[in-house]
DNA sequence: ATAGGGTTAG
């Protein structure tokens, strides 16, 4: 078009333009205009782009639209959302492009609600929205989920005409994806011109996201085969749908198909099977992503160490953060949480402290982290000093650092604080409790012995009491003997969740230290005659580096001999004692020897032994040269606030016990 | 004619 343009410009008649010259700009206002939208551009922050500001107003520039709309997308760029908010507000020439450019960077900048406010402000401003300002405004009603008002906003794209343009038909399926209106995102796609179809591939690959958000992935894959043209998108797309839907060995074959890995496949992988509880594959992935030379970002690196966190991988962790060192990444928010999550949860309580003063943007996940840390070290001082410093830097807290603080409170036995935070929540923060926090409260009453406080708290709570407070309740009872108040728990137990096998445990367990065989029995058989299993109790050990597995019995560890050789000995020193040979009995045992010889050689084997005879499953024990107890159970959270100075290392309970709706199949509860 | 654009990881 240009060229025809040139080929048919009129070049014999330049005498008219004399009689009707145009009046030339004035060649200094444009060389200023130019000079300072380069000035803008090289702007590498906000004040350096107020002071450019500053001379524009100086120099009475105020009616250049192209300034306003550089000043405004480049503060936006800068992710300084109030600055453009302020430049519009301050040049009186509102025309598409300053609108479009606020719009814009609004929606970038996460202000979805603002962005709606300016664009409706747009409309009653009589300025025309075009192709351009229609997909930040459908991303902003995407994102806020309204539905309706994106039915409205697609009838205006209809009016402009705009409605087949690429972009913003890319835009409308994605807005219908997003605020869960499947049918009309079809409706969009299958209306779609085929010329729309083949010059975007996105098109195609925001409705896979969008079937597989519904749990369509038959639909996903009949259009991701039918597609003309793929790209990483698509691929990811679809991986992320089978990861969202449990099927990682399905995503995992796939990602080996995708001709081009990026760094998104990558990070899909490993965030995808750590959310599966995948978390030893998603750290094999991420480690061999750094093999094939693929740099990670922050949503990689935070995936990764989330999954050493779950598991308590420090070594993998370490790693992570020699490579975050090392390949010069910034310790922003986001880093800087993972990092002291992960130190937190494999026990390096030291360290997690260390990056924590390192971090330089703490946000509220950041402070909450720590302070969840300190409170499962049983640090309830320094939780409780955080917390403070927390809000002292302005934060506001909300309900979970709350949740870490009554463990930290109930974890050091201060029941009437822990209530004191419970009262301040509600008055001073308005912040509603949750069961887990009114489970904490329960839980905290009961190791405390304040059963008959525990049992009120109960019956006054606002919400209804479900399984999980009434096993924190039984838990207590069981500790403190209280053998009536715990048939009633177990009897709700059983009310609440008549198939769990926990509520049977818990029944079973009760009777049977209060020596009630005949009860016990009838409990069993109550268990069999209604065909309900407990699954079998798997314990793991990490000793030296090396993850032992075992069920309770089992004499298939190599080891087997000596471990139950020394397990009888430590039955027969507690029996000699007149205890009974329980879990706590035989840590209190290793603790004892440890002094004696610092464990020398014993370490493995006695935690082995342990790990044989200790009645809650799938709980690891770490042994590193000290020994480090482990585990998220009832009872040896119970010994390990005992100790507190001792560090205790805890490790995501999701992935070592049983889990059915926050009850651990041992009985225990979280 | 004119400034600038869509998706996938959490």
């Amino acid at each position: 078009m240009k060229g025809l343009h040139l080929l048919f410009r009129p070049t014999t008649f330049p005498a008219k333009k004399t009689f009707a010259p145009p009046p030339p700009p004035p060649p200094s206002q444009n060389l200023t205009e130019t000079h300072f939208i380069s000035l803008i551009h090289s702007s590498k922050t906000t004040k350096h782009l107020r002071q450019v500001h500053a001379q524009i107003l100086r120099r009475n520039l105020l009616s250049s639209s192209h300034l306003t709309t550089q000043l405004i997308s480049a503060s936006s760029l800068l992710k300084s959302a109030d600055y453009s908010l302020s430049v519009f507000k301050h040049f009186p020439l509102k025309n598409l492009h300053t609108f479009n450019a606020l719009i814009r960077g609004l929606a970038e900048n996460s202000r979805f609600q603002t962005s709606i406010s300016h664009f409706i402000l747009m409309l009653r401003s009589s300025v025309r929205p075009d192709r351009l300002t229609y997909p930040f405004v459908l991303k902003s009603v995407a994102n806020l989920c309204l539905g309706c008002l994106g039915m409205a906003v697609h009838c205006l794209v209809v009016r402009s005409g705009v409605e087949f343009n690429t972009f913003v038909r890319v835009s409308l399926v994605d807005m219908y994806v997003k605020v869960e209106e499947l049918r009309l995102a079809m409706k969009v796609f299958d209306e779609s011109p085929e010329r729309n179809k083949c010059e975007s591939i996105l098109l195609w690959n925001v409705l896979i996201n969008g079937c597989c958000k519904v749990g369509d992935l038959g639909k996903a894959v009949e259009l991701f085969e039918g597609m003309p043209e793929r790209n990483s998108g698509s691929w990811n797309s679809l991986i992320n749908g089978f990861m969202g839907n449990g099927d990682w060995k399905r995503a995992v074959e796939l990602f080996e198909q995708i001709p081009e890995k990026n760094v998104v496949s990558w990070t899909t992988m490993v965030s995808g099977l750590c959310r599966n509880g995948e978390e030893e594959k998603a750290l094999l992935m991420f480690f061999r992503m750094l093999d094939e030379g693929v740099r990670a970002n922050d949503l990689t690196i935070v995936s990764a160490l989330s999954a050493s966190a779950k598991i308590g991988a420090l070594e993998a962790g370490l790693r992570i953060h020699n490579y975050i060192s090392s390949n010069g990444i910034r310790l922003n928010s986001a880093i800087g949480t993972a990092l002291v999550d992960m130190y937190a949860k494999c026990g390096n309580i030291e360290a997690a402290s260390l990056v924590f003063g390192e971090t330089r943007e703490k946000n509220l996940l950041t402070w909450t982290a720590m302070i969840w840390g300190y409170a499962i070290h049983g640090k309830v001082e320094q939780a409780l000093q955080y917390f403070k410093q927390m809000m002292y830097s302005g934060i506001k807290p909300d309900g979970i650092v709350f949740l870490a603080i009554l463990t930290a409170c109930s974890h050091s036995g201060q029941v009437d604080m822990g209530l004191n935070f419970l009262d301040s929540m509600t008055l001073d923060y308005s912040l509603d409790p949750t069961m887990k926090h009114y489970t904490l409260i329960v839980d905290m009453l009961g190791r405390a012995g304040r059963l008959d406080e525990a049992l009120k708290f109960i019956h006054r709570m606002t919400i209804t009491p479900d399984f999980v407070i009434w096993g924190a309740l039984f838990c207590a009872c069981r500790a403190h003997k209280n053998i009536e108040m715990a048939e009633l728990a177990s009897q709700r137990l059983l009310q609440l969740e008549p198939k769990h096998p926990g509520s049977y445990i818990f029944l079973s367990n009760i009777y049977a230290a209060a020596g009630r065989w005949e009860d016990v029995e009838r409990v069993r058989t109550m268990m069999q005659s209604r065909s309900i299993k407990k699954d079998p109790a798997w314990s793991y050990m990490e000793a030296d580096g090396q993850v032992h597995s075992f069920l309770a019995g089992d004499h298939a560890h190599k080891h087997a001999k000596e471990i139950y050789l020394k397990l009888e000995e430590i039955v027969a020193g507690a029996r000699e004692q007149g205890y009974m040979p329980g879990t706590e009995w035989v840590l209190h045992n290793i603790e004892e020897e440890e002094k004696e010889d610092a464990l020398g050689g014993h370490s493995e084997k006695l935690a082995l032994a342990f790990g044989l005879i200790q009645t809650a499953p799938r709980t690891t024990i770490r042994i590193v040269k000290n020994l480090r107890v482990c585990g998220d159970c009832h009872s040896l959270m119970k010994y390990a606030s005992k100790m507190s100075q001792r560090e205790i290392v805890l490790r995501d309970i999701k992935r070592f016990h049983h889990f059915k709706d926050g009850v651990c199949s041992c009985g225990d509860y979280w």
